[in-house]
RNA sequence: GGGAGCAUAGCUCAGUUGGUUCAGAGCAUCUGCCUUACAAGCAGAGGGUCCGCGGUUCGAGCCCGUGUGCUCCCA
């Protein structure tokens, strides 16, 4: 079959896909292999692959690949979660929308059924993404956080903590999104900077016409105010003790009282009190036996405690404060001030700090555990130092985790209250009956809310393998730990922290035993993908034009480990020329076989042979060790160089036979051997070209994605050597023909002075093909007309036929020359020096001496060379 | 306000225990080539006060201090 003049991977790439997912190389069950297993970070159900998520599961691809071809049991687990929040607003939305239906017009099990359907419907959107950038993830073990199974594991979770004590109901002052009218934790607010306005508001003191000015950002909340508060030792407000203030606009009395937690150098040095909407408030109002007056609904709109502006949204009702207070004369000065907003992370809306009953995990032992973990080494992470230090400052501050959600999408709290507001905790109803020694006849009404997504997914390395539903079972004793954790560092404590949390406290064993952040992926210009700004490319659309495996080559060879990386399409253009190139070293081979037959002598390119042998198994050794140092990207330049310039540049050309020739049939084979193992290097970094060009070189049994690599041999240095000497020799001639307006093709003459001439019994033949030369003479002199060269410790006069310019020449070894100098004197001034022979090792000060010998010599050779000009 | 990280070629970044064959790679640039695998290519080349200042050391891109700038996390 004739050969494309390029590679075109939409051709490929569906069909590798579907048919290694026929074979059954994604899938795993328990052998007597060692397993390697990993398990996806779930995205969620309903959304799509960004850039990150394409830098993720790349990463695990290649780890996943390369672990097979190391005669690992690759377990790769795909699945999504639920992602309550988003999931709900965009079904609610839907809803509305396209057919009229609002949430509170229907029953939950109404509104779950739209959700399943609305998940059935786009939920395989993500999994074709992930099948499209080549991921061998096991399909037989798709996981969806809101399985029958899963969603079991979770209350079953619920329960054994609530009965161990680590879960509580309480009133507490929590993070509330007005949008999605549901309270959050603390990780789910992303603070931001801000540019505010500070009013100075004047209240009147009771019983007198004075007054005394508080400061605040939320003149909106003032009717919630229980009290003013100033700084005891704050001599201004002394004689205030005792007295009241009264609340502009409600009139309301409220006691003046002083606390230390004033900063007397803050605005005025007085702060209203508002317990239900501030927590340092609520903190005062607990110390000061304070009540609490919540002003806002839970959609941000004034409430019928706050009397005025009732309905309205708290910002609009800010507006008409502020002016009903300037209208009064109360209000004194408005004044810039830099503070920080919380915002919700999923809704985006200004997060309501509020008293809110809830349930929490009690964090402080399980943050423990968890910290310990890592401290003492069992857990790796990548980078180690620059993560470790953020990692135990989350976890020896963590605060308790607010754990229930406003939702109907998610795991009903499994939480049963009498009419009398007890609260019964079981697996079922039944079971909280039966726990609780309760009778039948006792009616009990289900918590209405559901569990945070994270409440589910922390619990994923765990429940994949049915860790908890089924625990002891062979998957799971053969799976957990897994061996790494490919993620995101933006989710270091949602998941990451809290899934060794899980695994501490239900198995006994950490989830996994290596974790390996990978940066953000941002706009070439360094800013953050988003939306809005339209920086963030379509996968899909990044397929089409370059193909999966130029997608994954562009943002692998760009990416160091765990820093951010700037993503640019024209590492995707590399990747593509990458294709092309392996794709037409692979035509150059192919032709060579399609030879009749093969001359039967040996050719005389035993050193080419040698030498990629060499540079085969020392590059080999290289790439091993970065992969195991989770150094990716490092290893894809190993292994591209070692493709381009080694095997391609340099090795194919050497032993390529003259125009219309045949190739020896051990070269032949020898070649294939070398693209074969090169084929197996470079397939977990680009599956689908690699396999494809595997096929095609020869006829197979087997596939690349299943071959088993060979073991390290150890590479031979001497050769490498030469290797290195010939390569220098080449380019030097090519350069001093370029410089000398020479044709590359012109035919020369080599006269070579040497010290080590048994070398070029080696590499004669190579050399006279690659410089054209036809003739190479050692040792000897010549009176010819000559371009002098000097290389290393070699010096070459090249004679050719065409006229030479020695001007320039003069000029280059004048250059050469003057830095030999300079490098011998800096070499000598060093060696001259008494504290540096006698401080310095052994091995130091020989190498010292050893660039002076080699100077000297250099510079000798360049004298002569400029003398024979 | 507390903490962490970063600063090396025009750009993006490597540089592992301090040792001038160690100042590197890719991209970009320049020169010459449509040489029968590849112009999405080949053969070459140029380019850096390793952020500033100070210190330790025989010796600093690397270690220490300090200043400046940028990024992130936390309050």
């Amino acid at each position: 079959m004739e050969l494309s003049k390029n590679f075109i991977p939409a051709e490929v790439e569906n069909k590798w896909y579907a048919y290694w997912k026929e074979k059954g190389y994604f899938n795993s069950t328990p052998d007597d292999r060692p397993p390697y297993s990993l398990v996806i970070p779930p995205p969620n159900v309903t959304g799509v692959l960004h850039m990150g998520h394409t830098l993720n599961e790349t990463v695990q691809d290649i780890l996943a690949r390369r672990a097979r071809a190391l005669g690992y049991n690759v377990c790769w687990v795909p699945g999504s979660d639920h992602a309550s929040i988003a999931t709900e607003a965009k079904v609610v939305d839907m809803l509305k929308k396209e057919k009229g239906i609002n949430k509170s017009d229907l029953s939950r099990e109404e509104f779950l059924k739209y959700a399943f359907e609305w998940k059935e419907k786009y939920g395989n959107i993500i999994y074709h993404q992930i099948e499209k950038l080549g991921c061998s993830v096991d399909w037989n073990r798709v996981s969806f956080t809101m399985d029958p199974d899963y969603y079991k594991a979770v209350i079953q979770v619920f329960v054994a903590l609530y009965r161990k004590g680590l879960i509580y109901r309480g009133a507490r002052m929590i993070n509330w999104d007005t949008v999605a009218k549901t309270a959050l934790s603390d990780e789910e607010v992303e603070y931001k900077d801000v540019k505010g306005t500070l009013y100075y508001v004047k209240y009147r003191i009771s019983g007198t016409d004075e007054y005394i000015t508080i400061a605040t950002q939320r003149p909106e909340t003032i009717m919630g105010d229980v009290a003013v508060c100033a700084n005891p030792t704050d001599p201004r407000y002394q004689h205030l003790k005792d007295k009241k203030a009264i609340i502009p606009l409600i009139n309301r009395e409220v006691p003046i009282i002083f606390d230390d937690y004033v900063d007397k150098d803050f605005g005025t040095g007085v702060l209203k009190i508002t317990p239900a909407h501030d927590i340092n408030d609520f903190n005062i109002g607990l110390k000061y036996n304070l009540p609490v007056i919540d002003t806002l609904n839970d959609d941000g709109t004034l409430s019928k405690e706050a009397q005025i502006y009732i309905g309205e949204d708290r910002f609009a009702a800010r507006k008409k404060v502020v002016e009903a207070l300037k209208d009064e004369g109360l209000l004194i000065k408005e004044e810039l001030y830099d503070s920080r907003i919380g915002y919700s992370q999923r809704t985006h809306s200004v997060v309501e700090p509020k008293i809110s009953t809830q349930w929490f995990v009690k964090m402080k032992s399980l943050a423990d555990a968890a910290l310990n973990e890592v401290v003492n080494g069992n857990i790796k992470i990548h980078p180690h130092d620059k993560f470790i230090a953020t990692y135990r400052y989350w976890l020896e501050n963590v605060k308790d985790w607010c754990i229930s959600r406003q939702l109907w999408w998610g795991q009903q709290i499994p939480a049963w209250y009498d009419d009398e507001g007890n609260v019964y905790v079981g697996a079922d109803e039944a079971d909280a009956r039966r726990h609780n020694g309760l009778a039948d006849t006792v009616k009990l009404m289900q918590d209405s809310d559901v569990l945070d997504t994270w409440f589910s997914s922390w619990l994923w390395p765990m429940e994949v393998f049915k860790g908890i539903t089924q625990p002891g079972n062979k998957d799971f004793a053969y799976y957990y730990p897994t061996s790494i954790l490919v993620t995101g560092q933006d989710i270091i404590f949602f998941w990451v922290a809290r899934m060794i949390m899980a695994g501490m406290e239900f198995a006994g064993e950490k989830p996994f035993n290596d974790v390996y952040f990978t940066g953000m992926v941002r706009d070439n210009q360094g800013r953050k993908m988003s939306k809005s700004l339209g920086n963030s490319p379509d996968l899909l659309e990044l397929i089409d034009k370059y193909g999966a495996d130029a997608v994954r080559f562009g943002i692998m060879i760009s990416s160091p480990a765990g820093n951010d990386l700037l993503f640019d399409e024209s590492g995707l253009e590399q990747g593509r020329h990458f294709n092309n190139k392996l794709w037409n070293a692979l035509k150059l081979v192919r032709m060579w076989g399609t030879h009749e037959s093969f001359p039967g002598s040996k050719s005389d390119n035993n050193f080419a042979i040698r030498w990629f042998t060499a540079r085969l198994s020392q590059a080999s050794a290289e790439i091993h060790d970065l992969i195991s140092h989770f150094k990716l990207s490092e290893a894809l330049k190993v292994i591209y160089s070692l493709i381009w310039d080694d095997f391609c540049s340099w090795y194919l050309e050497w032993i390529k036979p003259p125009y219309g020739e045949a190739i020896s049939k051990e070269d032949y084979d020898i070649t294939i051997k070398f693209f074969d193992e090169l084929l197996l290097l470079l397939h977990p970094f680009m599956p689908f070209v690699t396999e494809e060009i595997y096929h095609q070189l020869e006829a197979r049994d087997g596939d690349l994605m299943v071959r088993q690599a060979p073991p390290l041999n150890v590479s031979d240095n001497g050769i490498l050597n030469e290797g290195n000497q010939l390569k220098e020799l080449i380019t030097a001639i090519r350069d001093a023909k370029n410089k000398n307006q020479l044709s590359p093709k012109e035919v020369v003459e080599l006269y070579i002075e040497t010290a080590t001439p048994d070398m070029y019994a080696s590499i004669n033949s190579v050399l006279r093909k690659q410089t054209m030369a036809s003739e190479i003479v050692l040792n000897l002199a010549t009176d010819k007309k000559a371009i002098q060269i000097v290389t290393g410790n070699e010096k070459i006069a090249m004679v050719c036929e065409s006229i030479v310019d020695s001007g320039r020449q003069k000029e280059q070894l004048e250059k050469d020359l003057e830095y030999q100098r300079g490098f011998l004197a800096s070499v000598e001034k060093k060696l001259s020096n008494e504290r540096f022979v006698n401080n310095a090792k052994p091995e130091v000060v020989a190498l010292e001496r050893k660039k002076q010998a080699d100077a000297i010599e250099k510079i000798r050779t360049l004298e002569e060379s400029l003398k024979a000009l």
